[in-house]
DNA sequence: GGATACACCTACTAGTTGGTAGGTGTATCT
DNA sequence: AGATACACCTACCAACTAGTAGGTGTATCC
């Protein structure tokens, strides 16, 4: 037996990412896990918190360990770089879903970050953290010299940032993996030959 | 006086850019609106009615005005491009909400896609078009020997779709109209020394 | 002048949804 | 053995929300 409140966590995750966080019925998953309200109750005093501890406790952790390796690659930036987009390309490919539903990040920073100051907040973070650990790893590849001192860190990290969640938002849009591939190809050549 | 249609049309695309199509309430933009529920029933069958219209009738020939300005410039591809992306960053820069708010046509992707084949039909179609007219711009430049022939045109054109989305979607997590600009700025240097 | 069509309004309902009050069973501690 | 804390259940409610039934006023056509 699981925790219960692991359970009810990741269910809402799950349900999450397929209706967003308004549209998410916390009936309905109670329902599918056959537990009740009660236990629901028992460990998040609301709706709101328990979206909370999913990007606390599951979303934060996760996309922060990704862009953390960009950093730690012990070849160099973009060795890390290229090896994290294969991870999200991949992720993307063996899994029909994850290319309708897009990034779950994604999909809750377009709904929430506007209507909800602890949502934003908790969001930002992750983005915030994500373009800091980029831009630390490019500007480790400056200082070493394998990239050029004109290449402007923080621009660039912006920059694969969001071609990324462009590229999710994109193949979700097309419901195509292959989209996805397409545009992370291109963003893997410009990294390629990136100075 | 306006004709309510498209009073109706307006608001409920407004209220939709803050809070999603199903967090958006028809009573309360009705109520705003100072007009009773009987007249939205009469222009509208229900609520996906609307939603369909407004995409129909407000999003798609917005959007696909746009990009066909990219085709259409009279000096080149590259030239229409670079045209396109200002215009993005002085519609976003001019204004605080756009930064916060985002691109509708996105948050409508990434809430409904998954959700109703009517909007992922209509928003799927959208963005094909936008992908297909960038494509063409970009194949009238290599034929026209502008682009080197080695450019993978309907690659390149997703990728610039998605990077642009991308920089919303990021601008929209930071609340930042400035990173908007950094972000488009670095596809806006690539851009200008494509080959 | 009567009929028809259009553009709305009022009042209502059925179903849903987040949330609550109060209770039960079980393990642990003293 | 009694008390306390935890994990969970049942039954309920108040608020909201899309949607409906049926009516009113006004312009237009015949």
């Amino acid at each position: 037996m699981k925790p219960t409140r692991e359970v009810l966590l990741k269910a809402h995750l799950k349900a999450m990412h397929l209706h967003g966080f308004q549209g998410m019925r916390t009936d309905k998953v109670i329902q599918s896990l056959e537990i009740t309200k009660g236990a629901f109750y028992h460990y998040f005093p609301d709706k709101l918190s328990l979206g909370y501890a999913i990007v606390d406790e599951l979303l934060k952790p996760q996309y922060l360990n990704i862009w953390k390796k960009v950093e730690q690659h012990p070849q160099g930036v973009k060795e890390g770089l290229l090896e994290v987009l294969a991870y999200f390309s991949q992720s993307v490919c063996t899994n029909d879903e994850r290319a309708s539903l897009g990034c779950p990040l994604n999909n809750l920073i377009q709904e929430m970050a506007p209507l909800d100051e602890g949502f934003h907040n908790r969001l930002q973070f992750i983005v915030a953290e994500e373009r800091r650990m980029l831009r630390q790893a490019l500007q480790k590849g400056i200082q070493s010299g394998r990239l050029s001192a004109h290449l402007e860190a923080d621009d660039v990290a912006l920059f694969i940032l969001a071609s990324v969640q462009g590229a999710f938002a994109i193949a979700k849009a097309l419901k195509s993996k292959g989209a996805f591939d397409q545009a992370i190809g291109v963003l893997v050549n410009w990294v390629s030959q990136m100075k």
